[in-house]
DNA sequence: AAACGTTTGTGCACGTTTTCACAAAGGCGA
DNA sequence: TCGCCTTTGTGAAAACGTGCACAAACGTTT
């Protein structure tokens, strides 16, 4: 019942997986549910019970023995301990094919992170709204930033363009960046990245498909079971 | 020198950085670099040399002491590996906004990855033409999926329709799936399943930022360094 | 108030991944 | 051919993440 305030350190594991704990907890909270095991929040994460209660102590101890763990109250617990506790806007670079899906995705505005600028190099792009929100010109991206503090910039531009990209993030003073280009960016010390590179993704797939086909080749085509992706952090179920 | 074949299994954190090695070779390759070392393709990908050369021991001994590694047979090797020598078409459940965005982007089937198919629920959107392609009905995804012999699909409907989307996928012979969807899915043993949450990269970067502005507030506001994304397999570099 | 069934929180063993460190191998020039 | 310089490939150690198993804690029932 000692619950011990934001002292410890996460390990970054257990952060990749609160955020879906999260989105179920709430899912379950507004469906009138107001008590969950470990055993019920693993089972719907598609994870393991131990597992889930290990994530859930690093928080403190907020369960009860016997009974589970408040789903109100661990909402509120790990929205704080991820610092969801108030909105991030976030700002875009890049208004194509990919920067206007996400600038016209309300999921995002809905999670807490609001687009709170988008901007562009090219001039036939500058000044358009996507969703509701007017294209800038690149130039101006540290007014944008300053002028709503926002902290967490996206890139959304060709590979070509990533690290100019994330350099004109960093001189606006953006301290984190999500990358959805294909490009690996270097950014100073003290800024952290996250990358989103659907190609990776593709190919990690292609690798266990030819498994499959390889290990049904190999062993005069017995059934192809077995085969799922192993636990990796991030990564879906696969019963 | 003795290039084993494909026998060994590859740890799947090998595995999600082999891509990444591969885009670098690639663009080294078409700027006439015929050669690299370990440290050069580390620097590259934002990681430790230690752990490039470990990755590519398991595709077999194919550098040379003292010079390097063959950029060309890398990449021919590593596309080996990850079944690349072959086209992979992918399905896509969802025609809406990601759906469209995903089947008008060509670096989709420049990878190898060519949109074989759009599928939706929505009459409104079947018929439609997207990236070329024809949407089809749901009901139809099995015909689509035979006709093209596809074994990828991409789900990119509403979190609610995703486990109905990924059922469709796999009663239509799809073994590997990638999930849009911030659901999580359940699938028979045997389906792969990847995932890409936009939502969770964010929170993961919001936690981020949270203890940023927690260390700067608990000790004083000293140099807010020392910060960034601990090593985590498939993030950016963050020098 | 005691006995019971349930579920948490965590110590511990195990598996995986990263990093270090260096012998072995190759190229090259003398 | 020999020695020197560079760089690989890989054991072994360290760090990290996972899952089992169980004592401790709690609510409930008797
Ligand atoms: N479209 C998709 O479905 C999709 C999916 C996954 C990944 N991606 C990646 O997302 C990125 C964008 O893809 P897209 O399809 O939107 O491309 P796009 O060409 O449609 O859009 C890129 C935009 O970036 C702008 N731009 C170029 N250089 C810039 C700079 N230095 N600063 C600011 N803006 C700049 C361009 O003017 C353009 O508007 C690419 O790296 C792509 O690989 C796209
Ligand atoms: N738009 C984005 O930028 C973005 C970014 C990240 C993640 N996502 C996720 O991608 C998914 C799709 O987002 P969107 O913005 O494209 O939504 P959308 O509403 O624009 O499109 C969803 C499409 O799926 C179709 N659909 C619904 N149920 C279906 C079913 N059972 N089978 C087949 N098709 C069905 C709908 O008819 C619609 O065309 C969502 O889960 C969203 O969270 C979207």
């Amino acid at each position: 019942m000692a619950g011990q305030r934001s002292r410890r350190r996460i390990p970054e594991a257990t952060v990749a997986r609160l955020p879906v704990y999260l989105r179920i907890l709430g899912e379950q909270f507004d469906v009138g549910v107001g008590n969950m095991s470990s055993e019920e929040l693993a089972e719907l994460a598609g994870v393991n019970a131990a597992k889930v209660r290990k994530d859930l102590s690093y928080l403190g101890s907020y369960g009860t023995r016997g009974v589970g763990y408040d789903v109100e109250f661990l909402v509120y617990q790990i929205r704080r301990e991820l610092g969801l506790t108030h909105d991030w806007p976030v700002v875009i670079v890049g208004a194509g094919n990919l920067g206007q899906a996400l600038a016209g995705y309300n999921g995002f505005g809905d999670r807490g992170f609001p687009v709170g600028g988008i901007v562009d190099i090219d001039d036939a792009k500058v000044g358009s709204v996507v969703g509701g929100v007017r294209v800038r010109h690149l130039d101006d991206i540290t007014q944008v930033v300053q002028a709503r503090s926002i902290s967490i910039g996206v890139i959304a531009t060709p590979g070509a363009a990533a690290q100019d990209a994330a350099d004109a993030l960093v001189a606006a003073g953006v301290t984190s960046i999500l990358n959805f280009s294909p490009t690996v960016i270097t950014v100073p010390h003290g800024i952290s990245v996250g990358k989103v590179d659907l190609a990776v993704e593709l190919q990690i797939l292609a690798y266990h498909e030819q498994r499959r086909i390889n290990a049904a080749q190999g062993s005069g085509l017995q059934s192809l079971s077995g085969l799922s992706i192993p636990g990796e952090s991030r990564r879906g179920a696969s019963a």
